[in-house]
Order: structure tokens, then C-alpha cells, then sequence
DNA sequence: GACAACGTTCTACACATGTAGTATACTGTC
DNA sequence: GACAGTATACTACATGTGTAGAACGTTGTC
């Protein structure tokens, strides 16, 4: 399931907290986001009505519980640019982040001692 | 300047063209897209509109051309991903690529000789 | 010179998204 | 029991996006 902007922003909470009104998702963003209340609950409806979020009353206050990981989140992202933008697989994407997103010499060691440990793993 | 799924179709031909107009990206992507040639033609106004294409009559025919590069392309849309999905860092994306195995033995191995040679050049 | 193929511009319309207001109900406290 | 604060549901509205039709002009070919 695909997010959008707004939606990553309130599940960014929602994975931390593992279950969060919505008034405590606008505590944690709204100063960040500038968001009325009633913004927030409308996003977390949205979110409850895709199934990425399961929602339960508690009195009369809806609590929301994320029903997908942010590593299934992050997947659906990839993918998407993959097919997007590079041609539907990773090697264009790996080549394109060594070319020109400027990795520090340390994110790089970082990466090789990533591939290393993966090669052991 | 971000692209939009439709926009990226377009943009595929126009990169490999150079210069195109909207029927021959249309005869490039019909059977892909199904589209209608109207709709690359909007797409391909709507291009212009945002600064990505140029266009120029040729008689009564729009020719339109690139204005930005793949690559600028490209690196708009891994911004967008690294801000929504990964703190907006890079570092959390390759692990993330690594970890979940998205990567062939083969891939891998590709990267592993990618750093290499940037190691050296 | 008629017809097919092609070109243009303008308009349209549904759905997604960002963003929020309104009306209304519950709850805790002085 | 009135008021502040919080909750809900419903509605709204602009903009972006996918997708295309309609009306109309141009051109090449039989």
C-alpha cells in the first residue's frame, strides 16, 4: 500500500508508539506540519479506511494501530521509484547513488562493511 | 522538478529521442499505455507548462525536447523517497536494500565491484 | 478534390490529496 | 450545571493526475 506525504508522516508516529489517538499524533507533528486537528484525524481516517491502520473505540475516542510495517512501507516505496525511475530494478539505482548522490568515504566504508556482513549473514 | 508516473513514460522516449513529438512517443509507449494520442498529448503540454519539455512548431507540428536530464530527474525522485520514508538520509536506504534481500547474489556482486572501482577512480 | 491520417486547442470528468470547517456530543472541573 | 477541552462524523473545496472527447484545421495521396 502506497502512502502519501502526509499519511508517511502520521505513520512515522504510529510505528513508534504502536498505538496513538489522533490527538497524539498532532502533539507529536503539529508544530512540524502546522496541521489543524481535524486534518490529522481525516488522514488517519484515510489511513484506517485503506487498512494500514486498524482502529478500535475506547470510549468514544478511536484508538489507531498500525496493520503494516514501515518495512513494507519503505518496500512499496522502492519499488515504486524502481519502476518509476530506474527501469525496474536496483543495479541502475545502486549505480546512480554511488554516482551522484556524493556518499561520504564514511557511508561508503559503511556500505562495504553492510556487504560483508550480509555476505557472511 | 518531480514527474509524475504519466510524465515519466513521456520522458523515457524524450531522453532516448532527443527531440519527439507527441506521435511518435505515442507509437514508442501506444501498446505499452494503451493511451489515446490526446492523452500524450496532454501530458506532453503539461510538460511544457512545468519547464521539462520545450516545445517548438514545425509547421503545424510540436516538437518538443528535453529541458532537464534524466539524471536530474532521478535525483529528485530519490530525494522525495529519502525525505518521506528514510529520515532523508542515505544510509538507512542501503541498509534497507540490502537487508531485505531485494539484491541477487548476482546484484550483490555487482555492487561490491561498483564501490571498488569507485574506490579507485 | 475527396478522404484518411494527422495536427491543434479546449474542455471535461473522476479520483486522489492536502487541508480544514461545522455541527454536535461527551467529560472533567469549578 | 456551565464551560473548556476533547471527541466524532460529515462536508467541502482547491489542486494535481489520469485519461480522453469534440471541434476543427492541414496534408498527402488516389
Amino acid at each position: 500500500m502506497k502512502l502519501t506525504d502526509a499519511e508517511w508522516k502520521v505513520m512515522d508516529i504510529a510505528w513508534v508508539q504502536g498505538r496513538v489517538t489522533a490527538r497524539e499524533v498532532l502533539r507529536a507533528i503539529g508544530d512540524d506540519t502546522g496541521w489543524a486537528y481535524t486534518t490529522t484525524k481525516t488522514v488517519m481516517a484515510r489511513l484506517a479506511e485503506k487498512g494500514v491502520l486498524a482502529v478500535e473505540m475506547s470510549g468514544n475516542t478511536s484508538i489507531y494501530t498500525p496493520l503494516i510495517t514501515r518495512e513494507d512501507a519503505r518496500g512499496t516505496e522502492v519499488r515504486s521509484l524502481l519502476d518509476r525511475a530506474f527501469e525496474g530494478t536496483l543495479v541502475p539505482l545502486m549505480h546512480f547513488l554511488l554516482a551522484r548522490e556524493n556518499l561520504s568515504d564514511r557511508e561508503k566504508e559503511e556500505l562495504r562493511r553492510m556487504l560483508e556482513e550480509d555476505e557472511r549473514g
